[in-house]
Parts: C-alpha cells; structure tokens; sequence
RNA sequence: GGGCGCUUAGCUCAGUUGGCUAGAGCAUCUCGUUUACACCGAGAGGGUCGAAGGUUCGAGUCCUUUAGUGCCCA
C-alpha cells in the first residue's frame, strides 16, 4: 500500500525512508512466494496543485478568473501531463518495485467514480450535510480548509485589553482579545454567570467603539474568569466559540471580512482594508480614544494554512460536512480489538483521541481542481439531490434547469478510498477481493489523521473490515541538527544528490540501518558512507571469489558435510543465526538490527574471518580441498546475498548475475527468501572452539600490536592449551591459525613453560606466548597483566559478593546463578594463571 | 494547558520480557599494504547511561519527582 503522493512532489528523505521500508517488506514477501502488489500512485494535491498553476499564470500576468473554470482545469491536467509524476521516475531510481502498470492517479476515471460513489452513499445515509458554521478559511487560497490543514503554530502576539463603554453609565469594561479587529463583528460581551465581579452587569447594554453599535452583556458557563479581565467580547461570525455561544444566546452573526481577508462593508471606515492593516490602524484610533487599556505580549497558538502558510482566518462560511462520530465508533472497536496494531504501540493513543475527540469533516473546498461536489440544485422546484452520473433532468419536477455545486472536494477524500478504490471498487472483482484488505501500512506519524484514520474509517464503512492489520509508523526524517527538513529552511538533502554521490543502494541500506524502530531519523551526507562502504566490501569480495572460481562450477554447491572444517562449520552456523535474526527482526519491524545483522555476517563472519581462513587453502590447497571451499564460500555467499536483496536490490542482482547464480532463477527478485538452513555436520561444539580460536588469535594480535610487530616480521607463537581437547583442535587447525596470525610457527604444547621472558596474554583456549628477538620490555609486560589481573580481581570480588549474598542465591533464577558459578571458576582460573606469569617474568 | 518522545563514549545512535565485563558506526591515537578491498586490515584509548529518590537479590531497562530538549493536540 502507496501512500499516493502529491502529484506536485519531488522525492524527499521522508518519501525515500516510507518507499524504502515498503520496498523491502514487498521484496521480502516476494522472494517468501506470496503473490504481492505494490499499487503506485498519485494524489491530485487539490491546493497545492492549484497553487502552482496559478503561480504559473501569473507570470504570464493572467488569473484563474481570467480563464474562466473549464480552461483553467484543462491547463492544470495539461500541467499534470507535462511536470506531474517526476515523483515515479525518482521512485524507479530508488529500486522501489512496484507494479507499475497498476498505477492510479486519483483524478483518474476509476478512482472519481469510486468518490461519487461514496459521496452518493454517505449523503443518502445522512452523513453528508451542509451547514454554515465556523471553518478554518485560508484568505490567500480562498478555500475553506479541514482542521487538520490548520496547522497551530506558536506565536509571540498579543493581547489587546480594550475600553468598551456601558449604555447609560460611564463604567468601561476592559474586554481582552487577540485579533481586535474582528471587535467590528461583536455582537454581544460575555461573563461567566458565577463570577461575582461582574453580577450587576449581565442584562445590560454596551456601546461599541468607533462603530457605535449597541450590544448586550450575556452571561455563559464558557467564559473563563481567569482569563485576560473575564469579560469577552463576542464574535459569533469569526469565532468556533464565539459562534456556539452566539447560538445558545441568539445573537446577530456579522462577518466583516471578504474572502480575501479584505475588510468588507460592515467593517464601516475600515472597508477596504486588509486584516492586519486594519488591526494597526484600528488600534490607534482606540488609542487616540483612550480606548486601550493596556497591550500585553502574549504567546499563543495561531492557525495556518498547511500548504501557503498564511494565517487561518476562522470565519462564518457555508460549507459540506461528513458526520464523523458515526464513521468513528467502528474504527474505534477494530484498533481496541486489536484488529489492527500500531508498530510502535504508542501511536494507538494519538489515534484514539483523535478518534474519540472527532470533530465534522468539512470536505468542500472552494477551488476548481479536484472532484466536483456531485450535488444538483434544480432552479425551478428548488430540489437538491446527489448523483452518482451526470443527470438529465431534475428528478422531481423534471426540468433541464438545474446547475451543479461550485466547489470541490478535499484532496482527501479520494485518498481515504485508496485501500479498495485502485482495485477497481465500487465494482466487486478478482482484485479487490483477494488484495482487499491488505497487510501492512507505512507512513509517517504526520499523516496518521489525515489519511490512515480516514482509510479505517471508509473502510469499515464501504468494506466491512479492516484495511490493513498493521500500521508502522515510521520516525520524521530530519537534519543533523534535529530539524526537519523543509525547503524553507534549505536543509534538505536531495535523495537523489545521494543517489548520484553514493548509489541508491547505499541510500537505501543507511537509510535502514539508522531507523530504529518509530525513532525520528538524523541525517547528513556522511551517514550514507556506510552503505556505500558497505556496498563496496561486497563488491571486493565477490572480486575475490570470481578470482580463485575459475573452472569452478556454481551450480555444483552440495557439499559433503561430514567433511566441513571447524572454520566451515563456523561460518554456516554463523550464517543460520543472521537468517533467524534477520527473519525475526524483519517480523517485529525492527529494520536497524536487521541490517545490522546482515552488516556484521558479511563483513566479520564473512569476509574478516572466513576469507582470511580461506586464504591459504584458495592459495597452496589440493585442487579437491579448493573445490570444497569455493563450495562452501559460494553456498553462503549466494544464501547471505538473497538475504541482503531487499535492502540492496541492485548491486545484489548485478552479482546474481555476475556470479552466475542465475542458472535456475534469472532474478534474485524471485529467488527462494533464505530460511534455517541444514545443520547436518556443523558441531556446536566445534562451533564454539573456533570462537575460542579467534579469541586466540586476538591475544596473539594483541601481542604483536603491543610490539609494533610489522606484517613481514615473524614472531614464533607458543600455545599452552587449558586442556587436551583444544591442543588437539589447535594443532589439527594450525595452518590456519598461522596465517591470521602472520606466525612463522606455532607451539602446541600443554606443559608450556617459557623459558625467560616473554610477552604473553591469556585466551579462551589457553596462553599463548609470542617469542620476539630482540629485548621484551619486562616491565611494561608486568604492567599490564598486573593491570588485567588487578581488573579480574576486582570482577572476581563483585562475583564472590553477589554468590555469597543468600538472597541472590535462592531468589535469582538458577541459571543467572549458574552463570555466576561459571563465571567464579574462570576468574580464579584466570587469576590464578596471571600471577603465575607474573612471578615468572620477575624471575 | 493535555498527550507523546528524547537525554547512554568527542559526535550520531543501538541496547527487546530487569540478569555475563553497557555495544556499533564515525572521529582520535598506534601499527600495517608484493597476493579482494585505504570506501581496507590489526589494535588502543574513551561512558558513575541527564539529576535525585524508590521497588528489587539485581536497574541503562520498572515506578515517583525533577531538569533540559523536541513533536503532536487544544
């Protein structure tokens, strides 16, 4: 499921996370065999697509007016041809695999159907009406706007304390008030009927400055004494709150702004002026009539329109609702029934107060590009009706004089419809009943009230059940310094300048690995160097692979598994673990540990360990020793990089190809999704010696490191195994050993005993002891195991105390005790070891 | 005002149902390159987990208070 975007857009680091995340999970269930589809498309963006035709006329020094309704709309879809869509170009640069040919736009055929459709449905069960009430209206679109494109922005304004006089009486009341300039539309003064200050006034009349008008003093429960002075001036027409309270008291509604947020005729001296321009002037001419209490600063929330950012002006308007509460209830079961589970959880709480705070849907727009409002008005019997096609005739008195509603719909409520309308809905088919509902949804939580409440809600409605079961929610994209990133700001890094400087695949695989789940996302162009390090590792060491594969034949990997080495075994085992790793985090959404699973096969398991082990048998082994590894390397390889597939789709399918893994499946699109592989012939036993081998080899590397030793430089290592059994492993392993360690040789000895000084370190398997010619500084090598002993000792103490403590003894679960046990033993062991190494190099 | 995040190494962040010595990448320092990769390899240093209480045998993790910071809603 797309969340469609604008058809004005370009790719943003937010479109590239959302498409990315949807990108892998469809990859993943396409290699797991399941029929899948992606549907693509494009939201027709009403406003914002309006805006910037309009933009475009502009300059040609024309308007929409100019034009006239039917001209303009062409020249938008002639815009839409010509510049819509770069979107879907960039998505393809992305690797995001859709099924393009399924493609929809929401202004196309099918889906403008499906609108009138449910408008026709929802208007004929009473959950479309038409009411003139208080709307959040965008003075420079000129439209009216949702509450949810009102976006409240922080503001220092202030607060006007103005003088208004009482009829008769020389007492002024100070009322307190944000935008003074709608004072020309009161209708009435209100105190709370409780607050004492104030008894003697309610009944009484007001005279309005400057315009002289006579108004009452009304008592309502909603003043609030505490506010400014408890005395409110009351706007009815220009004003959510201030229109309730003027129904409850009868009061006139006087709007005294046009459209363009220009003063009108009621405003009296001020017509003609603009609403700020107005505020300046009117505020002086109080002050002149020392009319102005005081003016105190005062920060609070302002509305602005979400796609010009001019501020909302709340106005009395006539305009088409949807009845939310009803939609609602149901989607409110299916989120508390679990039906449907928010990936992180904590979004079901926004969901839910949203949902149970749900306020009317004001879904008319007055602008021309988008859905007409499929209502008829019949000019000769008055009659109104809503049609789902183009009507003849008026269906009640039969005349041809009827003319359709001017406005058109949010933008948004075509996309509710999205999750059954790109199947083809209202019509029932194939389609829409096997992809309808659907799995997962992906979106960013901005989003959440607009567009996947909508869906749940439309869906339970048209479909009876839900549309998706799961909703991820993924974090906001932002700058490095935690801002969001807005073309205003010129933070923004461009996708596809990463793209260009880093490759998709790189893009991709950052973009994973630092989303932790519902985590907020901080991005600089640096952070994308380890895809493409990344990237490049895997490259290398494919190279490497196709180096010593000559005559090697990839389709011939069945291995004998009673002949695996410990190495072998070790990176299979390894490789069985990131498979359950990967499939368990991809499950639970948990897409940063999945890369880094995958990260840490290729590049430790894979590359530092297993090639390097693989070295000396790819280079000086028997041609059936080389065959048995390239087997093994190829098996894992090929395994670890369908794994990889969906977060790197195009440098894994370039090596599918490259190293002719294609034989049976042509793509790595469609290859079988890597599950638990046999474990026949991997030990864990054997498993767990070669971790202690690499920690050997770590000791011997510490010492070198400690020595400066350069690579050429031969040092002879002496092993002195804790037991039988790892003397043996070690000596039957020691070719390898010897080449990790860039060792000359190799003592295996388990009654080792150095003779004079030597350089030495302890490891999982036994102490290992590096001869060096040349003078071993004795006293920097009692320093430091003097410091690891003092460190073991320390650790050993902690231990000793927990076990002695008897509450941890008999209320700690057993096996943490066990571990503790263990752990004692090592460290006496260990303790034990050192001061023996200690005393021997004090002589 | 209400709700939700975040605060862990110099930086950016992981850390799942409380349980081995708190991890990674970058940066820093040391060493290394005739044989996949300097977009590399080996190693090192670096953290009293924002603060204060509490629960618990045991807290980065749970609870309370608090500071700073960010987002959403009114």
């Amino acid at each position: 499921m797309i969340p469609p975007p604008n058809v004005t857009g370009i790719l943003h680091m937010g479109h590239a996370l959302n498409n990315n995340i949807q990108d892998v999970l469809t990859r993943v269930a396409r290699m797991q065999g399941k029929n899948t589809t992606w549907v693509p498309g494009m939201d027709h963006a009403g406003i914002a697509t309006q805006n910037v035709v309009e933009r475009a006329l502009k300059k040609e020094g024309k308007s929409r007016d100019d034009l006239g309704r039917e001209k303009f709309v062409e020249r938008v879809w002639d815009w839409k041809e010509q510049y819509g869509g770069t979107i879907q170009g960039q998505l393809k640069k992305l690797g995001a695999s859709c099924d393009w040919e399924r493609e929809r736009f929401t202004m196309d055929e099918g889906l403008s159907t499906a609108v009138r459709e449910m408008f026709c449905r929802l208007y004929d069960k009473d959950l479309i009406y038409r009411g003139n009430r208080i709307i959040n209206w965008c003075p420079r679109c000129q439209t009216a706007l949702s509450d949810e494109e009102s976006e409240h922005v922080d503001v220092e304004g202030a607060l006007y304390h103005l003088r208004y006089t009482v009829k008769g009486e020389k007492t002024k009341l100070v009322v307190a008030t944000t935008r003074p300039e709608t004072m020309l539309g009161d209708t009435a003064v209100a105190v709370n009927p409780r607050d004492e200050r104030y008894q003697n006034l309610i009944g009484k009349t007001v005279v309005l400055p400057i315009l002289n008008r006579e108004i009452p003093i009304v008592a309502d429960d909603y003043v609030d004494p505490e506010f400014g002075t408890g005395l409110v001036k009351i706007t009815p027409a220009h004003d959510p709150n201030d229109f309730e309270m003027g129904q409850r008291h009868d009061l006139e509604q006087i709007n005294v702004m046009t459209d363009a947020g220009i003063m009108n005729e009621n405003a009296g001296p001020y017509e003609g002026m603009d609403r700020f321009e107005c505020r300046k002037q009117l505020m002086d001419d109080l002050k002149s009539g020392g009319l102005v209490e005081k003016i105190e600063t005062h920060q609070h929330a302002v509305g602005h329109c979400y796609r010009c950012e001019t501020v909302i002006e709340p106005r009395l308007s006539p305009q088409w609702f949807v009845k939310m509460k009803p939609l609602a209830r149901p989607a409110i079961d299916a989120v508390n029934d679990g039906r449907i589970k928010f990936v992180p959880e904590r979004w079901n709480k926004t969901y839910m107060s949203w949902m149970e705070n749900i306020r009317d849907w004001c879904i008319s727009r007055q602008i021309w590009w988008g859905h007409r409002i499929p209502i008829f008005y019949c000019d000769d019997c008055n009659h109104e009706w809503a049609a789902r096609t183009e009507p003849e005739k008026c269906p009640v008195c039969s005349t041809g004089n009827f003319r359709q509603d001017e406005d058109v719909l949010d933008t948004w409520f075509s996309s509710w419809l999205w999750p059954f309308s790109v199947f083809g809905w209202p019509e029932k088919n194939d389609d829409l009943k096997f992809y309808y509902p659907s799995k997962t949804l992906v979106t960013g939580n901005e989003i959440i009230f607009f567009w996947v409440a909508r869906m749940v809600m439309s869906g339970l409605e048209i479909m009876d059940d839900i549309p998706f079961d799961t909703v991820y929610i993924h974090g906001t994209v932002r700058d490095d310094q935690g801002r969001k990133m807005s073309k205003s700001l010129g933070n923004s890094i461009d996708p596809l300048d990463i793209i260009e400087k880093y490759s998709s695949d790189a893009l991709r695989f950052s973009l994973m690995m630092i989303t932790a789940t519902g985590q907020d996302v901080y991005i600089s162009d640096e952070k994308f160097e380890i895809g493409r390090n990344f990237a490049t590792k895997i490259w290398n060491a494919a190279r490497f692979m196709e180096m010593h594969s000559e005559g090697f034949d990839v389709q011939d990997l069945a291995f004998d598994p009673t002949t695996l080495s410990p190495d072998d075994q070790h990176l299979l085992a390894k490789l069985n673990e990131a498979i359950a790793s990967t499939n368990d985090n991809l499950g639970r959404y948990r897409f940063n540990d999945a890369t880094g699973v995958i990260y840490d096969f290729f590049w430790h398991s894979y590359c530092d360990w297993y090639i390097e082990y693989a070295k000396p048998i790819l280079f000086k082994g028997s041609p059936e020793e080389k065959k048995h590894t390239l087997q093994v390397m190829h098996h894992a390889f090929s395994t670890a990089l369908r794994l990889l597939h969906p977060f790197m789709p195009f440098l894994t399918e370039e090596l599918w190809h490259g190293m002719d893994y294609n034989y049976s499946i042509e793509t790595i699109m469609l290859a079988e999704w890597p599950e638990k592989i046999p474990t026949e012939g991997i030990d864990p036993k054997t498993v767990t010696y070669v971790d202690g081998k690499h920690d050997l080899i770590r000791v011997g590397r510490i010492l070198r490191a400690e020595y400066n030793l350069a690579n050429k430089q031969t040092a002879v290592f002496n092993v002195r195994p804790s037991n039988a059994l790892y003397a043996e492993q070690i000596e039957a392993d020691k070719i390898s050993i010897i080449a990790l360690l860039k060792a000359e040789s190799i003592n295996v000895d388990v009654a080792f005993a150095p003779e004079g000084a030597m350089p030495s370190g302890i490891s999982t398997l036994g102490t290992v002891y590096m001869s060096i010619e040349g003078l071993v500084d004795i006293d920097a090598e009692i320093k430091k195991l003097s410091t690891e002993l003092d460190e073991v000792v320390g650790h050993l103490a902690n231990v000793k105390k927990k076990l002695a403590n008897e509450n941890f003894t008999s209320r700690a679960p057993k096996n943490v005790v066990a571990v503790q046990e263990k752990r004692q033993e090592e460290l006496i062991e260990k303790s034990k070891k050192l001061k023996k190494m200690i005393d021997t190099l004090q002589g």
